[in-house]
DNA sequence: CCTCACAATTTCATTTCTGCAACAATGGCG
DNA sequence: CGCCATTGTTGCAGAAATGAAATTGTGAGG
C-alpha cells in the first residue's frame, strides 16, 4: 500500500510505439508519422524507462517484438485506434455541422427576417436539430447551454464573458396607416406627436422609454400623450397598419415584412436611433460549425435584405 | 481528398481533458493529478484549439459540458480507461513475475546447478511458463527472442551489443573414481598424466583442447594419449565415477552433484583454469522481471552452493 | 449594491523537448 | 572477409512546455 504513484505511462509514447511496431522501423514510422526519428527513438526509450521494459528489441537491422511489448502492443493498439476515432470525430464534426444547435431568441423580434433565416438554415442544414427558445428573461448562455442568443440593443451589450457580433444595423423610423393620418392629421414637426397615439415597443417590466428623434444633429425626445405599449413587434406593427397610431419600426422590418402600401413614414426626415442585431456566443472563437453556420446564414440573410429587397 | 492531415490529437490531452470533466473543475482535478493547474488550463485551451470548438464552457465559478464536450468525453473516457489498464499492466508485471520466460542453455552444463535453480525458479514463480532450450549452437538472442542465455566460459564472451553477468567462478581439478586410482596408479607430477585415460568435454567440433593446469605460477600444459571426449559433462562425470578415467571438473560440478565419496581429487595442488558461469542478455537494462528474477535465483543458488554446502 | 473569496488565466524564469545533423553500428553484398 | 548502404542513437542550439506566483474575473453573501 506504499507506493501508489499511479505509474502515469504517456498515452502518446503508447500511440507512437504502435506506429513504430507496426512500420516495423524507426525510419519508415517517421515517414508515416512525418515526426523525425530522433524524436521516435527518445520517445520510445522514455516509454521503455517508465515501464520498467523493453518493448522493441532493435538493432540497425532488425526490430523485434519482446515478449512484454507484444502485450503492451494490444493496449497501444486499442489506444491509437480510439485516439484515431476521437480525432475522427472532431474533424467530422468541423466539416459537417451536425448535432443541435440551441439558440435564444428574443420574442419581440422572432417574426422579422429571423424566420427568414431559421428557414435558411434548415433547408440548408436538415441534420442539425434546431432548438429555438423564444424566452423574454435574459438566458445564461453557459449554464443553459446555448450556442447562441440573439439581442436587438441600440448599443452593445457588453456582458463580460460574452462576445457579440454585429450582425446588422437598421436605422429606424416613424410610420403609420395612411388612413390614421387622413384622420388626424400628419405630423409636421416633432411636438406635433404629442397629441398622437404612439405604439411603443417595451421590454420586460420597462420604464416608458421616450422616443429619441434625431434630424441633421437636432435632437428631439418625448412620447405621445396617449402609449399603447406591447412587447411584440409584430402585434404593434398589426396594429400600426390596422390604424391605431404611430409606431416605431427599424427600416428593414417595413421592407422586409410585408408592407404592401400599409404603411406611411411619419416625419421622414427624423430618425429613431439605429438598431443593431446582434449575436451573442460565450467566447469569440471555437463555435461550433452549426453556430458559425447559423451567423453565416443570419448575416447573409440580413445583409440581403437590405442591400435587395 | 485534398487535407488528409489527419489533425493528430494528443491523446494525453484528451485524457487529461476527462479528469477535468470528472473533477468538474480546474482545481479539483489539479488535486487529483498532481498536475498544477496551469497547465491543465493551458492543455485544456490547447486541445480545444485542435478540435476547432469548445470542449468546456467555464468560468471561474461554473464548468459547463458543451454539447461537443459531451461526445467527446465518451472518447476521452474510453481512452483513459485503456491507458490506465495499460499502466496497470506495466505496473503489475513489474511486480510479479508473469508469461514467459526463454532461456537458453549450454546443454553440457544444464545437469548442474542449474537444475536445481530452474527447480527453484518454477516453485518460487509457478504462473512463469519457462522454455527451455538446450541447444549446442550459440543461438541468436534477439532473433529467437530468448530472455536469457547461459553461457560458460573462461573468459568473458563480448559479443558486442550483449550483455554479460558472471553468476559464478569456479576453478576446475582433476577428479577420478578411487578404485581407478588404486588400479592404475595415482599421478604424482601432471606429466604422470600422460600415461592416464583423459574424460574431457568437447563442444561442437572442437578441436582437442589440452589441460591447462597450474600451480602457483607453475604451468603445464598436455592431455593423456588416450582421451574420451563427450559434449556432456554429466556424462564425463557419470563415466569418471564409473571409473573410465580422470576427468575435469569444477569444485563445484564435484560438490553440487551427488558426490558421495566417488571420486578423489588428483593433484590437488594443480587447478584447471577457472570456469565461469555468465548470464547473457540483450541490454543491462530494462529486462523482464521474470528474468531479473531468473538471474537473481540463479545468483542464489549457486553462491549458496558455494558457501554452505 | 458592494465586497470578498475562490477559481481560472496569465506572466516569466526555468526546465524539458524537439529537430537537424553528425555519428555509430549492423548485416548483406560482392 | 571486408566494404558500404542503411538504420538507430546522440550533441547541440533553438523552441516549446512547465511550474510557482501574481493577476484577473466571477458569483455569492453581507
Amino acid at each position: 500500500m506504499a507506493a501508489m504513484a499511479t505509474l502515469a505511462l504517456h498515452a502518446d509514447d503508447l500511440i507512437l510505439f504502435a506506429h513504430i511496431a507496426d512500420a516495423g522501423s524507426l525510419t519508415r514510422a517517421s515517414d508515416r508519422t512525418g515526426l523525425p526519428k530522433a524524436t521516435l527513438s527518445r520517445r520510445l526509450t522514455a516509454l521503455e524507462n517508465r515501464c520498467g521494459e523493453r518493448l522493441l528489441q532493435r538493432s540497425t537491422r532488425r526490430m523485434v517484438l519482446t515478449a512484454f511489448g507484444e502485450q503492451m502492443l494490444e493496449h497501444a493498439r486499442r489506444l491509437s485506434e480510439e485516439a484515431g476515432a476521437a480525432a475522427a470525430f472532431a474533424q467530422h464534426r468541423q466539416r459537417t455541422p451536425r448535432g443541435s444547435l440551441r439558440v435564444a431568441l428574443p420574442p419581440e423580434f422572432a417574426e422579422l427576417s429571423l424566420a427568414l433565416a431559421v428557414t435558411r438554415f434548415h433547408a440548408r442544414y436538415p441534420d442539425v436539430r434546431l432548438e429555438l427558445d423564444l424566452s423574454a428573461r435574459r438566458v445564461d448562455l453557459v449554464a443553459e447551454r446555448f450556442d447562441l442568443a440573439v439581442r436587438v440593443a441600440t448599443r452593445l451589450p457588453d456582458d463580460g464573458t460574452l462576445v457579440a457580433r454585429r450582425i446588422t444595423t437598421s436605422s429606424g423610423g416613424l410610420y403609420a396607416n395612411r388612413n390614421y393620418l387622413r384622420r388626424y392629421g400628419t405630423p409636421r414637426t416633432p411636438d406635433d406627436l404629442i397629441r398622437h397615439v404612439g405604439l411603443a415597443l417595451v421590454i420586460g417590466a420597462g420604464e416608458r422609454q421616450k422616443w429619441l428623434l434625431s434630424r441633421r444633429g437636432e435632437r428631439w425626445e418625448g412620447l405621445p400623450d396617449r402609449v399603447l405599449v406591447a412587447n411584440s413587434l409584430g402585434l404593434l406593427h398589426a396594429l400600426g397598419v390596422r390604424g391605431l397610431g404611430i409606431v416605431a419600426l427599424t427600416e428593414r422590418f417595413t421592407r422586409g415584412l410585408a408592407n404592401r402600401g400599409e404603411l406611411e413614414r411619419v416625419l421622414p426626415d427624423w430618425n429613431l436611433p439605429p438598431i443593431t442585431l446582434w449575436c451573442v456566443t460565450a467566447g469569440r472563437r471555437l463555435l461550433s460549425p452549426q453556430t458559425h453556420a447559423f451567423i453565416e446564414i443570419l448575416r447573409a440573410t440580413l445583409a440581403d435584405d437590405t442591400s435587395r429587397r
